[in-house]
RNA sequence: GCCGCCGUAGCUCAGGGGUAGAGCACUCCAUUGGUAAUGGAGAGGCCGACAGUUCGAAUCUGUCCGGCGGCACCA
């Protein structure tokens, strides 16, 4: 007899050999028609394990959290089946869950099309409803790899040898279909129910290698039931409506065209919101003890080459020939024997020089530079995306010196500062990581041991809760990454606190100490926003384009009702405007339904409407974006309390 | 950079081997109307670029460019 414990501590005894189907049957029929999987000593598994003594029991229902993970999975399989029943030599290979679904990649000489997909739906369908069972076997490596290599596998030979040594190679089986997997699954394909749809079609890297051949990715995303489903569906259509590119338009912010792939044309309301973010770091930074600087924009390759970029980073840089073209017709337009100068990608070894002017002491320390750096990187044409990825992009960049003692103490004054201003911005979810040394790498080991050390060390003093990311380091340190989650659930990397002492060895930075001795100083490289260009795409997405008052482009439209009361609007216009609002005028011959609406759709967050009465009276009609009446309120009440709301953050009592 | 899809007016899109259509936006005219679209008229396009097939290409084929979705890379 074995022992089975219960979450609420009660205890059973069965028969050896008893599975948690069993258990779960002895307990009540309904509970095991619900039934999916369980969590065996805490870790999800079949529900056809064995048990063993001792063994703690945990259900998992069908419409549990825990079980969407195991249906998404079970979806996965059922999609490949489908695919390999409707297009018998297509080779199968990984099939993954991921967030809010699944996908799996197939190698196959002809891609997947929208109308193929359809098909494979109403096969998984047919599938489902067959509902046979997963069965699971533990197989030999040899017998594994004898078998797919007789069905022409040859992917899953790989994978079977990636497999560890000493772990089981489990084969789950449905019907005739079978698969690698390391499990676990529900019990039968009918317990994946038929909330589910498949999304798109995308080319992907075999074990996600750009050197490896593109294998064809189908991605589903699967739900416990239809209402969950549909409400997924509807949140990526609300989504799609934020879309930053769509909005950037329709608002007139900023466009893209494709002679300056990946650089933006600001338009006025887009600067607005562009200068009120830099005036507004400008102002934090100056409070933070930053010194602001502007450096060159582009800088002879030999700099480049002493700070270690040209070897790490040339191939995202952009090279400029110190030279002017060729003039005449037919001859070559570059003898390319000229120097090199190159667009400066990151600001750092900028900031070096300048710290390098003149002796530095040891009481100058810590010395903070700031810098509104535009930089140039030339990513690849894939990359590109609407302001969250582009070529050029002004980071609000700085640079900290320090000696090596000070840099828990600049830790925790930098993640003060980001705290401080994300939450200005609105955003209080902040997911810190800390990525350690990548595979290219400047700097040697003992370096870079006591670099993630330290500022591990540092962050841990802070309190702050962080994930290491391994290798995901820049080439000259170790860095945190701050991530903030927007409005929709979504992550997005912004802030970095990179901790380096390669760069100031290599561009020989150096203060004089207490002892009168020469000491290199540490250097901090660190950004808040990021890039503006990004940081104002996530604003846009995390407000649909409603930006707060204090960023939004036109803050207040006056418009009229009848041309009799464009007199008094107009003085109150020329008051707004004095009193340093962003405010327009809208006395056309229309009706002011017409007005409204425009407005309301431009997103201008108030709108003072002047009638024959308001005019006589001295106040404005107050209508407020979203909401859905309007209150009448005399002028200077009216103004004062948009002021008081357009008033930046930081510069509140 | 790689894989797939797409490219017709400022925007959203229809059409399709015999040299183009709608709605919105724009311009003009009338309307002075109380909180999300007043009515009428007009103007606007080498159908992404270049080759090829054809008597004839925006339409078919190819190449390139660009956009979108992924991948890889990354702020």
């Amino acid at each position: 007899m074995i022992t089975v414990k219960f979450p609420d501590g009660a205890t059973r005894e069965y028969g050896v050999g008893t599975t948690g189907t069993t258990v779960v049957e002895s307990i009540s029929k309904s509970l095991a028609k619900k039934t999916v999987a369980m969590r065996r000593n805490g870790e999800l598994s079949d529900l056809s394990d064995i048990m063993e003594d001792g063994d703690a029991i945990e259900f998992v229902l069908r419409d549990d959290e825990a079980a969407l993970e195991l249906i998404r999975h079970d979806a996965a399989h059922v999609m490949a089946e489908a695919v390999q029943e409707l297009w018998p030599d297509t080779q199968v290979t990984i099939g993954p869950v991921i967030e809010n679904g699944f996908y799996y990649d197939f190698s196959r000489a002809e891609p997947f099309s929208m109308d193929d997909l359809k098909a494979i739906e109403k096969r998984m369908g047919q599938i489902i409803q067959r509902g046979a069972a997963f069965t699971r076997e533990v197989w030999s490596r040899e017998e594994a790899k004898r078998v797919f290599k007789a069905k022409g596998e040859d992917c899953k030979i790989e994978l079977i040898d990636a497999v560890k040594e000493g772990e089981d190679l489990k084969i789950y089986k449905q019907g005739q279909w079978f698969d690698v997997c390391r499990g676990p699954h529900m019990r039968t394909t009918r317990d994946v129910g038929q909330a589910f749809k498949l999304t798109k079609v995308a080319g992907a890297y075999w074990r996600g290698d750009s050197n490896n051949p593109v294998l064809s990715r189908i991605y589903g995303t699967a739900w416990a039931n239809k209402e969950q489903l549909a409400d997924y569906l509807h949140m990526v259509e609300e989504a799609e409506k934020r879309d930053h590119r769509k909005l950037g338009r329709e608002m007139e912010l900023f466009h893209l065209q494709e002679e300056a792939q990946g650089s933006v044309f600001w338009h006025p309301k887009g600067f607005v919101i562009y200068n009120a973010m830099e005036q507004y770091i400008r102002r934090k930074v100056n409070a933070a003890d930053y010194k602001e600087i502007k450096t060159p924009q582009i800088m002879d390759v030999k700099m480049w080459e002493k700070s270690g970029h040209w070897a790490k980073f040339r191939d995202n840089m952009f090279v400029v020939p110190d030279e002017t073209p060729s003039m005449e017709e037919g001859a070559p337009l570059l003898s390319g024997d000229a120097k090199l100068m190159a667009l400066k990608p990151m600001n750092c070894p900028a900031h070096v020089q300048v710290f390098n002017q003149g002796i530095k002491s040891y009481r100058d320390l810590p010395l903070r530079y700031a810098e509104f750096g535009c930089c140039h990187r030339n990513e690849a044409h894939g990359a590109l995306h609407g302001l969250m990825r582009v070529r050029q992009m002004t980071q609000d960049d700085g640079h900290i010196f320090c000696r090596e003692d000070q840099v828990q103490s600049e830790t925790e004054a930098f993640c003060d500062l980001l705290d401080s201003i994300y939450s200005d911005f609105g955003f209080s979810d902040v997911k810190i990581l800390l990525a350690t040394r990548p595979d290219v790498r400047a700097g040697s080991d003992e370096v870079w041991d006591r670099a993630e050390g330290g500022l591990g060390d540092a962050l841990r003093a802070t309190g702050r809760e962080f994930e290491v990311a391994q290798g995901e380091g820049a080439f000259y340190g170790p860095k945190l990454e701050f991530h903030l989650k927007d409005a929709i659930g979504r992550s997005w990397q912004c802030g970095t606190l990179q901790l380096d002492f390669v760069t100031p060895e290599r561009l020989e930075a150096s203060y004089v100490a207490e002892d009168s001795s020469r000491q290199r100083p540490v250097m901090m490289h660190r950004a808040i926003l990021g890039t503006l260009e990004r940081f104002i795409g996530i604003l846009i997405e995390n407000h649909a384009g409603r930006m707060p008052m204090w960023l939004a482009p036109v803050q207040c439209v006056v418009a009229t009702i009848v041309s009799d009361a464009d007199e008094v609007a107009s003085e109150i216009v020329a008051r707004m405007k004095a009193a340093g609002l962003r405010v327009e005028a809208d006395f056309r011959n229309e009706k002011i339904n017409y007005k409204v609406r425009e407005h309301s759709v431009a997103k201008v967050p108030a709108i003072f409407v002047v009638g024959k009465r308001e005019a006589e009276e001295g106040t404005v009609s107050v209508r407020r974006l979203g909401a859905q009446g309007q209150t009448v309120v005399p002028v200077e009440e009216a103004i004062m309390a948009l002021l008081e709301e357009a008033t930046p953050p930081d510069l509140r009592d």
